[in-house]
RNA sequence: GGCUCCGUGGUCAAGCGGUUAAGACAUCGCCCUUUCACGGCGGUAACACGGGUUCGAUUCCCGUCGGAGUCACCA
């Protein structure tokens, strides 16, 4: 048995959105399960399509994700280049594209770009070309005598009209194609590059790759591949197709239409961890109804003959979920690293910022939910004295202003603000007077926080706030309440 | 439009001839509680349709319908 290899070979023209993200996960996890290798392999033979810094991005993703690759254009080991387009400069390509015109496989054509658009035909609102095999008819002198003249080329694949061509997909089964609906495809451009249907199934050969994974938008061009794998004689590696991740509306996630990509998610406050998890889970379930995994968990378990064939939408809902869940099991430093910056974010005063960090950590599902969850800490917000009317809890303006005006100067006389002190001052009052908790405590919270909505209660926010800054609130919201009540 | 693939709740997803058709997210309700949250408990909600095969089909076959993908000197 040869030992499994897999590459992720994208092409370097912009962010990873989640698809190619998910496509590379399940190389790395099917080279990883089977002790194997996992490559990566620039594919820039489309120059034209270059974007700068692209690789850059790749590298970044995959090492922020945990996919390390064991061969790359970083780590030669003598399989490389694993760049295409210094592939090309060995003049390989053109040497195997020789190869397929010497035995009848492929074939020079010189036909212009409008006699080309003559050929197209209008079928679902696209353009179609279908290539009539215009120059395999040329001679071999002809065909020399143009090169001579310095013409400009392509190499196409000759592809019989007739019959038909069948593969075996590790996860859709065998699929068939009429030959008839397969075009010549070009193999070496006119700029002498190869296309990424040439290049591709060179590369895999030449890299001994085992597996070949990639979306199932690939489908419709395999038996084409297939063709080139039988006309040089080489055996065919794996194949696994990828069931489509689709947005809300079904639709095939695209660079263009600026769907999420890996460093667009990660803006948005979630862990990478997460993420790889939660697109683990899409097109595959793991054993037992577990849903959380770490990337060794998957390594392990993950097993490619059982991928779901049906696409799957991707669900950023389940992903906030599943992001909430990763942050309250992260140990404090790493949290404490990732939460602060977006604590200092919103709260700009000396406040003790590890603990508003541990008020929240339970309670958010993206780091971008922080800010927004304790920006009260920096600056009281104008509130409505409403606010301290709650049928619940029982309270209205009255109650409130007389909780707080009795509690005030009790926590005048208090030192030192901690939970503790705060509760066993609190609880006296409230037993005292036979009051409920909430008689006292919900105007309390109001009253330092300004918020119908907090992470933690009132002691907690004031112990953060300290003694002067949570006197002063209350102050202010008694001042609040006798505006209203006089009213 | 041709071809290919897909079709279990709103979403992800178990199931692989006989099940009360799991579980998760979301949603709704209740409980707990110093609010929200967290936690706990519970509810609503699915086998696209029609034919077969079979003692029995969500599971197998065919058709219909629906959805997606693809049909480039892009990958």
């Amino acid at each position: 048995m040869d030992k499994v290899r897999t590459r992720y070979a994208p092409s370097p023209t912009g962010k990873m959105h989640v698809g190619n993200l998910r496509t590379a996960l399940y190389e790395f996890l099917i080279a990883k399960h089977a002790g194997g290798d996992f490559l990566l392999r620039i594919e820039d033979t489309d120059q034209g399509r270059l974007v700068e810094g692209s690789v850059d991005i790749i590298n970044r993703t995959l090492e922020a994700a945990g996919l390390v690759h064991d061969e790359g254009p970083d780590k030669d080991k003598g399989y490389g280049p694993y760049v295409q387009s210094e592939r090309v400069k060995s003049g390989l390509y053109m040497k195997y594209a020789k190869q397929l015109v010497e035995s009848g496989a492929a074939y020079y054509c010189f036909c212009t770009k409008e006699r080309l658009e003559s050929l197209t035909t209008e079928a679902g609102g696209e353009t179609i070309t279908h290539y009539d095999k215009h120059c395999l008819s040329l001679s071999k002198e002809e065909v020399e005598a143009n090169l001579a003249k310095g013409m400009p080329f392509v190499i196409r694949q000759n592809i019989p009209r007739e019959g038909t061509t069948s593969f075996t997909d590790a996860v859709y089964g065998e699929i068939t194609i009429n030959n008839s609906e397969l075009d010549d495809q070009i193999l070496i451009k006119s700029d002498g590059f190869p296309t990424y249907n040439f290049a591709n199934v060179i590369d895999d050969h030449l890299m001994e790759i085992t597996h070949v994974v990639r979306g199932n938008e690939y489908i419709s061009s395999t038996p084409k591949y297939t063709r080139l794998y039988q006309a040089f004689g080489w055996k065919e590696p794996v194949y696994v197709h990828l069931p489509l991740i689709t947005n809300e509306d079904h639709q095939k996630l695209s660079k263009r239409c600026g769907h999420a990509s890996f460093e667009d998610l990660t803006d948005q406050g979630f862990v990478p961890e997460a993420i790889v998890n939660y697109m683990a889970l899409l097109g595959w379930s793991g054993p037992e109804n577990r849903e959380i995994f770490s990337l060794d968990e998957l390594i392990e378990l993950f097993d490619y003959t059982k991928i779901n064939k049906s696409p799957s939408v991707f669900d950023i809902v389940k992903l906030r979920w599943m992001n909430g869940e990763y942050l309250k099991m992260m140990d404090n430093e790493r949290y404490y690293s990732l939460a602060l910056p977006y604590v200092e974010q919103a709260v700009k005063k000396d406040y003790d910022k590890k603990k508003i960090a541990d008020l929240v950590k339970t309670r958010i599902e993206t780091l971008c939910d922080i800010p927004e969850k304790i920006d009260f800490f920096n600056e009281l917000p104008e509130y409505d004295p409403e606010m301290y009317t709650h049928k619940k809890m029982k309270t209205n303006s009255e109650n409130s202003l007389e909780s707080l005006k009795d509690l005030l100067p009790r926590l005048e006389a208090l030192d030192t603000y901690n939970n503790d002190t705060l509760s066993a001052l609190v609880s006296g009052y409230v037993e005292e007077k036979g009051i409920k908790n909430g008689i006292a405590l919900w105007p309390l919270r109001t009253a330092v926080s300004g918020k119908q909505m907090t992470p933690g209660g009132a002691y907690e926010i004031m112990e953060i706030l300290g003694k002067d800054e949570s006197l002063e609130r209350i102050r202010k919201g008694i001042a609040l309440l006798e505006a209203k009540v006089v009213s």
